[in-house]
DNA sequence: TAGATTGTTAATCGATTAACAATC
DNA sequence: TAGATTGTTAATCGATTAACAATC
């Protein structure tokens, strides 16, 4: 079996992703550890024990191949699937993320919008119908969806997610305000937007104390 | 000087709060460092580590008032402050943030959003105005403003950023995917959605290669 | 070949956990 | 007082950084 990978090091590699795109659509195709610490902020070394956690994909004397690295921490991304997604909650967060493209063209299918409000339901965003919340385990089941985005208010967080997991989903994008609990072969991640703007809030403190 | 709080603290901050105001609303006023956690799931030596950073805000043989310690909390995040804050960008994710109260009641008060496309300008969302961005400099001189939220498309973000700090803002909430370069003495806290999405996906594929 | 740069091992640093004396 | 639980020091664990032999 591989060794599991830290988070830490997890976390890293969207950003990689991202600074090696950067690179290509600047017409950069060779790149060092070196001058890549330079533009992206992490060491060198960390960069190549990051790297060779997946594989070897440098070459001594030379450095690496941006293209080939792009595409190799592409697959290990996962970014080769695609996914058929909905979004639960179609408030102004739901509807946001529905308008996103981004997350379309990284394989992320968002093929419906779910809402207990009536009010709603039956409306349409772009193409996207609303649909009753009630129907939403047997759509699951009936179109393969893989990842739910959570975008309730945070009490019905935790019931909407117990549906999803006994619906089959594999993935939770929770943005609800709460840790979901959850059973089950399931992985979730969270975007807590409150505590990263509390964090914002505490460094801003922070440097206040700090000039006074 | 008071010594320097890691990052791997503060940004446990906000979930203390968040829990310490559910056992509030559930009625819980005194709670002990183990039954901590076991609902929010770190160690209770953590917990204990963690809280004497600030103070020793417990009582040896009875745990933590809940009401003191969420009281003091609040205070080490800033949240006794109120904060004039501006949304640039008026999108999708910029309105849908300015429609969202829970951060008006966290003390960070809206004040106007701004965008570039002429077809929004002049639009309201709820009671504020979507103003040029061209007036956005002497905006924030004008009113006070502490705190902007950079929704832009990442081409403008960094031009953008570059603005904020001139007119002399404090802290940036950043949600375009860009690492934003800046001098001077601003506090910036990203959200980036992409790179959280793409772990998702990471954690999905190493899943679905657990079970082959 | 000489120079550059990786892959990888070893050293360091920092964060988490364990242990326990202090004390309510 | 006896029991409970903190605050804090010490031990452990894991992540980052440094160093360098391997090699392109």
């Amino acid at each position: 079996m591989a060794k599991q990978i830290s988070m830490a090091v997890i976390r890293r590699l969207p950003k990689y992703h991202r600074y090696l795109k950067d690179l290509l659509e600047r017409e950069i195709y060779r790149i060092s550890s070196k001058e890549l610490s330079e533009i992206i902020g992490f060491t060198a070394s960390q960069i190549r024990q990051d790297l060779n956690n997946f594989g070897g994909f440098g070459q001594q004397g030379y450095g690496y191949n941006v293209e080939e690295l792009y595409s190799e921490i592409s697959k290990i991304l996962g970014l080769h699937n695609t996914y058929n997604t909905i979004i639960v909650g179609a408030g102004n967060l739901g509807q946001a993320i529905a308008n996103y493209s981004g997350f379309q063209k990284s394989g992320f299918e968002i093929k419906a919008l779910f809402e207990a409000n009536p009010r709603f339901i039956g409306l349409k965003i772009r193409d996207l119908e609303i649909l009753d919340v009630e129907v939403m385990e047997e759509y699951i089941k009936e179109n393969n969806i893989k990842i739910a985005v959570i975008c309730t208010p945070k009490e019905s967080a935790q019931d909407i997610a117990n549906k999803l997991v006994k619906a089959g989903i594999s993935g939770i994008w929770n943005f609800a305000p709460v840790d979901l609990q959850l059973d089950g072969n399931v992985v979730v991640e969270n975007v807590h937007l409150t505590e990263s703007l509390f964090t914002l809030s505490y460094l801003l403190n922070e440097k206040e104390e700090a000039t006074r």
